[in-house]
RNA sequence: CGGGGUGUGGCGCAGUCUGGUAGCGUACUUGGUUUGGGACCAAGGGGCCGGAGGUUCGAACCCUCUCACCCCGACCA
């Protein structure tokens, strides 16, 4: 491709809608442009880089023995009413009506168009296991879109499910794409880690996502500095906290405590380590019908962490509840302490099971309670709530936990018959019997991959692609395309170069160096071949863009020294 | 959905308070000069100021309504 022919239209100017790098970089260089909130249009660049990432996506789920499939975009509601997902997945879902006055929606995920496309045209366990994916675009309705390509409405994903007969299978399948996913992102040079994860609405069990780390990312993740775990925090794990240096109270009393309802205020006022105090946490719990209050108790020096609490008591979410809404139920706000509350539903941390020595509220205006043992607590039921503090021990090795920020590229479920049971699609096993397909599913945002890249791989000047990932991966540039020199000799390679098939653009553009120079650290191609004034002792300048630094080359030995390259 | 902000040539902005011929930078066109870090000179083209209604002799500017986009939060396979 030449510039002069070619649909580029770079900015020097950032947009003032655009806040992160990605976004930045993406929409100067000429990648993407925004139609409205959470939509943009690819152009040429953008494309091609996208098509890179699709071309390495094919390549290794054909390695992986799983087949392509595409499901219509539009699909009809009434399969989401079978699964019973067109009500639970909200307003995100866009929903409209055709001439016929039926009604469908604009897929955001495919459970249920997959299922319908397999159910009924596999019905032996013969037929198993059966993999397929899509690489397509999705909608979501969402309710703030942000962040240029990382949080967009229409987005392109490869969205894949697997069918089988046994709950061991699909765990095989799942370990499988698993193992696909981390050489699709190392092929696309990217820094992640697998994590544990929350299931959401997806449902199922044993979900991981596959986090690309980046100080942009929007989700917390808890890894150890040792082993591989890591978990995003809202589903991390850890070991028992080890216990302070110093003691407990142990000497049981109500002690007055006015004005003391924070921890903090708590452990000073008492000298003792908010790690041998209680903190009471009240939710308001919704479910699919209704909602209750619910108490949740972790260590003061612990926080309450909402899914996994929500999880806890089988809630969609938890909202928060006002002090008077407590008061109506006759909880002493601030002083609310561990006990029996009958039917108020509570849950405790597991890191308060057989805690004696404790501080917490005495459940009396004004009053705490030393030397408290949790043992005297009856009908108390444990779960882990809270969230993984950085410095806790990892659940695996016990070795040192640290945060980190991750942007969710990836994210695979081990799914049983969650969609295929109320929809309803069996085989037949060894013995002639009717089972619901065991299914895993698999998603990776492939456009959000291309943010995600450049989130990784830039610098102040521009976006840094790799040879795999580049729109192009060698730019020639004419200096000066007035001098005959450079220009035929630029011309020259360019035509060695598209005969070899390489991916190539020439900077034929009447323009000055600056400028085209500028253009090319801003979209980042990783090789820049400069014919220039070193053209007049036969070298040319070939600018690394991944390190950012310049390399005199001979133009006898330039094709040598790319091929080495790449 | 709650809170805040912004809508003026393609892009970035001023002008609005205090109503009176729509401006600047950049990009674009033409000619010329330039050619190693987003050039210079000259001459041009392009906007009924997000939309609707109102006040006024007169509205980008004042009033009412509305739409869009952005930010914080809630939400989010």
């Amino acid at each position: 491709m030449r510039f002069t022919r070619a649909f580029i239209p770079t900015t020097k100017e950032t947009p003032n809608d655009a806040v992160l790098p990605s976004h930045i970089y993406l929409t100067r260089g000429g990648f993407i442009a925004q139609v409205a909130s959470g939509l943009y249009n690819f152009m040429p660049l953008g494309l091609r880089v996208l098509h890179n990432i699709e071309n390495i996506v094919r390549e290794e789920m054909a390695n992986a023995g799983v087949h392509e499939v595409n499901l219509a975009f539009v699909t009809p509601a009434s399969l989401w009413e079978e699964s019973g997902r067109l009500e639970k997945f909200g307003k995100e879902l866009l929903r409209f009506r055709d001439r016929k006055e039926n009604l469908f929606v604009l897929g955001p995920t495919h459970e249920e168009m997959m299922v319908s496309l397999v159910r009924n045209r596999v019905s032996s366990y013969k037929q198993l296991p059966l993999n397929l994916y899509q690489m397509t675009s999705k909608f979501r309705d969402e309710a703030r879109p942000r962040f240029g390509l990382m949080r967009g409405r229409e987005f392109l994903m490869k969205d894949g499910y697997s069918f089988h007969a046994t709950h061991e299978d699909m765990v095989r399948e799942f370990h499988l794409m698993e193992a696909t996913y981390k050489k699709i992102l190392t092929r696309l040079g990217l820094e992640f880690r697998v994590v544990e994860a929350d299931s959401g609405a997806i449902g199922g069990s044993g979900s991981k996502e596959i986090m690309v780390l980046a100080n942009s990312g929007e989700d917390t993740l808890a890894v150890c500095s040792s082993c591989e775990y890591g978990a995003n925090v809202e589903a991390a794990k850890r070991q028992r906290l080890k216990a302070p240096a110093s003691t407990g109270i142990a000497k049981a009393e109500k002690v007055h405590t006015p004005d003391t309802t924070s921890i903090e205020a708590l452990s000073h006022m008492l000298k003792v380590d908010s790690y041998y105090t209680i903190k009471a946490v009240a939710k308001l719990a919704i479910f699919n019908e209704g909602s209750q209050v619910v108490l949740f108790f972790v260590r003061g020096c612990d926080e309450l962490q909402e899914v996994k609490a929500a999880n806890a008591v089988g809630a969609n979410s938890l909202e928060d509840v006002d002090a008077a809404q407590l008061e109506a139920l006759g909880l002493s706000v601030g002083f609310i302490g561990p006990k029996d509350f009958g039917k108020l539903t509570v849950v405790y941390d597991v890191e308060l099971q057989s805690a004696s020595s404790m501080v917490c509220g005495a459940n009396e205006k004004a009053y705490h309670l030393t030397g408290f043992d949790m043992a005297t607590v009856s009908n108390a039921i444990f779960k882990d709530i809270a969230t993984v503090r950085e410095g806790d021990a990892c659940p695996h090795c016990g070795a040192s936990m640290h945060y980190t920020k991750g942007i969710e590229c990836g994210h695979i479920f081990q799914l049983g018959d969650t969609y295929s049971k109320p929809l309803q699609a069996h085989f037949l096993d060894e013995n002639g019997k009717a089972k619901p397909f065991i299914m895993g599913t698999y998603g990776l945002g492939i456009s959000r991959l291309v943010a995600a890249i450049v989130e990784q791989h830039h610098d102040e000047k521009g976006c840094k692609w790799s040879s795999a990932t580049a729109p192009y991966r060698i730019n020639i540039m004419i200096s000066n395309t007035k001098d005959e020199a450079q220009n035929s000799a630029g011309e020259a390679l360019y035509a060695a170069l598209l005969a070899k098939g390489e991916s190539v653009i020439l900077d034929d553009r009447n323009e000055r160096f600056g400028f085209k120079i500028k253009d090319a650290e801003l979209i980042g191609f990783p090789y820049t071949i400069i014919f220039g004034n070193a053209l007049t002792e036969g070298n040319v300048e070939v600018l690394h863009r991944q390190s950012d630094t310049k390399h005199i080359v001979p133009v006898s030995t330039i094709e040598s020294y790319l091929s080495e390259q790449l």
